[in-house]
DNA sequence: CACGAACCCTATGGGGTTAGTAGGAATTGC
DNA sequence: GCAATTCCTACTAACCCCATAGGGTTCGTG
């Protein structure tokens, strides 16, 4: 009874994947970059809203973020006219690990434990290990990868071979 | 002014991590090495009571997680006394990046996008690139380990040299 | 063919995080 | 002092995570 024929296609599409990149991350990043963009060219401060036009994200939630990268010591800010915020290092001295850390906190969790805290009974003895890898491997490309890279397109050789190896793998 | 020194340590305590592995996943990766010992021995099913008891989890919960596992096709299931669950393949043929998809989805994902599908425009252009090596990273690491190298504590070179490297840098 | 063991499924709920908005207080260059 | 701009707090709506409850359904077994 209660015919529970499902007519469409509903899709319970359970996103939520181990590695989530959040809009406030995505952000961030691309907040750093234009900011690494634009010490290139002067030493002028940019505004928030200059910021989030350049890049299309919404002003007010980039305050927030842009708050988070000050308060990590990656930007430096001053108020009032000509105020606005500019990169505390020069860009190739400030990796997208440092970008991540300083708005997502620790790269690697489970159940809210560092990886290298973790501990197991019986046949998951081995857990640890593994988690540890995960995030060390994550740190590989994430400490390695500078703004500058970024903005020069020119990634560390490492990173680089993982890009092609996916693009053999076909996604 | 207006003294607002917080005087406790409140603790913002910001955990979200970019990789977060879930009480969801861990337990479905426990499980799923439990199931991989006890099919070593017998091929006996095991009950979700039982495989909760032996790691010490919440046996509903457990249930639901075992529930997508076998619509993943990685255990089999029988209802009914001596029912149960078992391995639907031998225990080397299952990746972590198996379980881990069977319960989190995708690998990886940037506001939802598979890396990529991701797109910038101007200084964020290369991008999608990193996202894309972040991914490829992760499964190295999942892909490559299986629920046997995990009994066996004989973690694949690369893995292991990930752990190794991890150790050195000090966590 | 009943009985009971076990899976199967849905619903519910509290707590937390996420994405984003709003409004104003504090600061500072001019 | 004025205006620009950061800084901070509060708020909302939606969603996810962990977990529990209560059954419905299947199926070996005696």
């Amino acid at each position: 009874m209660t015919g529970r024929l499902r007519e469409g296609p509903p899709r319970p599409v359970r996103h939520s994947a181990v590695l989530g990149i959040s809009a406030r991350t995505d952000y961030a990043v691309r907040a750093m970059l234009a900011l690494a963009d634009a010490r290139a060219a002067s030493a002028e401060h940019l505004t928030s809203e200059l910021l989030a036009r350049r890049q299309s994200l919404p002003h007010k939630f980039l305050e927030s973020v842009l708050l988070e990268l000050r308060v990590a010591g990656l930007v430096t800010s001053r108020r009032g006219p000509r105020g606005g915020y500019v990169l505390a290092r020069p860009a190739a001295e400030i990796s997208l690990g440092d970008v991540f850390r300083a708005v997502d906190g620790p790269l690697a969790e489970v159940r809210g434990l560092r990886p290298q805290d973790t501990a197991y009974e019986g046949v998951a003895e081995h857990l640890p290990a593994v988690w540890v890898a995960v995030r060390s491997s994550l740190s590989e490309v994430l400490d390695g990868t500078s703004l500058q890279d970024l903005l020069d397109g020119d990634l560390p050789p490492h990173v680089a071979s993982l890009v092609d190896s996916s693009e053999r793998a076909g996604g």
